[in-house]
DNA sequence: ACAAAAGTGTTATGATTACACCCATGG
DNA sequence: CCATGGGTGTAATCATAACACTTTTGT
């Protein structure tokens, strides 16, 4: 079966950028390519947009596919168009990112059908086609939106304490934060909610654990509110 | 001629919303549609992307060609893929916005070909497909953007006064600026240099012009400095 | 001399930074 | 009883917001 149209069209792909937090570590999931062009070499997952699905849908589909990964948030980046980012033909991707709890979603679930694993931002092997860039822009936008909106919850467990959503933006952003200021500003914003339960089996003084009340946020963001650290 | 594609591909758009400052107006560029679907309703300018060309020269060639428009702010804004966007088929749309100093650019060359006008953002027309959506994300995101980056100037004259400026201010963002704080913050940016040159013929006290330095403003911007009014 | 917009400083309040010790728990 | 990380307050500095009068210019 084939399609023909009156003038040339480029082909649509999605690609994603999926960030996950291991511990200190940011990391970045990508797949091994198994044909050329590329072939063997990493890349981000992504693919094709079918004709009866929106371009979210298209990055979803693609995700669960070559990774496993659903449910998961999930953003529209950027569209990059260069004229040669596939040396077969004309391709436009449209980018997106992903935060993911990495405890909530194991690896083995990412081992389907492609080769997909784990890297940390440091240590990226090098990538097929453009998609260092559209790393790139992908790290900075996540660096910047995590000030300004309460996305970091999203690479966090529901049950978090207030050292590891410390820990989180010290990663992210590359800079150490002062533990007595950051709690009083993030509590002052009234999104967590500490939850009756503690830290288990530490052999330290266990930590309350808080989840965030994205309703609670809604409602402070209605006024006026704008969530910024 | 003809291109057939062993799979389906939509149909690949570039649409641009370009805001002006007419006096205490902002305003929009719209186009007059020729044809159907949506015939003789207005919509925003833009058209089919081309093989050889990126995304950003096929948003520029389309506004050049449809409203007379060049050398412009442009910036990439979102993609709009919903499944039924258009009816006759499934086409995607890579929406820019633009910036334009509206003395500089003015309407004549706008009426070349299609019929363009400005409309003020608090009286559109009913728009043609989902741009009445689109043009929403643009406003948003300018207003947005405007608080953390100096693209307001983009919308003056080279030369402009600090009230001028302020007043763009209050137009976009809707909502009255004191004064006296205005000026001490954007001063205290020293991003502007004052010019060697006054209004003339203004019945009043004459203001001082002032000129956007930008490269004094990307000098501060790589030690860490960060816009913001 | 009037009308109209330009220009200019001070004070009060709130936000941010810097900084050090005691507490609870498991081994 | 020790090691480990959890949890807490205060003072100094800086940024923001509120506010009113004098200056310049053309008519």
């Amino acid at each position: 079966m084939s399609y023909t149209y009156a003038y040339a069209r480029p082909a649509l792909t999605v690609d994603c950028i999926v960030f996950g937090l291991d511990g200190g570590t940011l990391k970045v999931l990508l797949i091994q390519r198994k044909s050329p062009p590329f072939e063997a070499q990493w890349a981000l997952p992504g693919g094709f947009v079918e004709l009866q699905e929106t371009l979210d849908e298209a990055a979803r589909r693609e995700l669960l596919e070559e990774t496993g990964v659903e449910n998961i948030f999930l953003e529209q980046l950027y569209t990059f168009g260069g004229v040669d980012r596939d040396p077969r033909e004309r391709i436009i991707s449209v980018a997106y990112y992903a935060l993911i709890n990495l405890e909530a979603h194991p690896l083995q679930a990412a081992s389907d059908a492609e080769d997909a694993r784990w890297f940390p931002v440091r240590q990226l092997p090098a990538l097929a086609f453009d998609h260092a860039e559209i790393f790139c822009v992908a790290l900075q936008r996540l660096q910047g939106k995590l000030s300004y909106e309460p996305i970091g919850f999203e690479l966090l467990p529901s049950k978090f304490t207030l050292t590891q959503l410390q820990q989180l933006y010290e990663t992210v952003l590359e800079r150490s934060l002062d533990k007595r200021n950051f709690r009083k500003k993030i509590l002052k914003l009234e999104c967590l909610t500490p939850l009756p339960e503690k830290q288990q089996n530490v052999r330290h003084r266990a930590a309350q654990f808080y989840q965030f009340d994205e309703q609670r946020y809604r409602q402070h963001r209605q006024q006026g509110f704008v969530f910024d650290l």
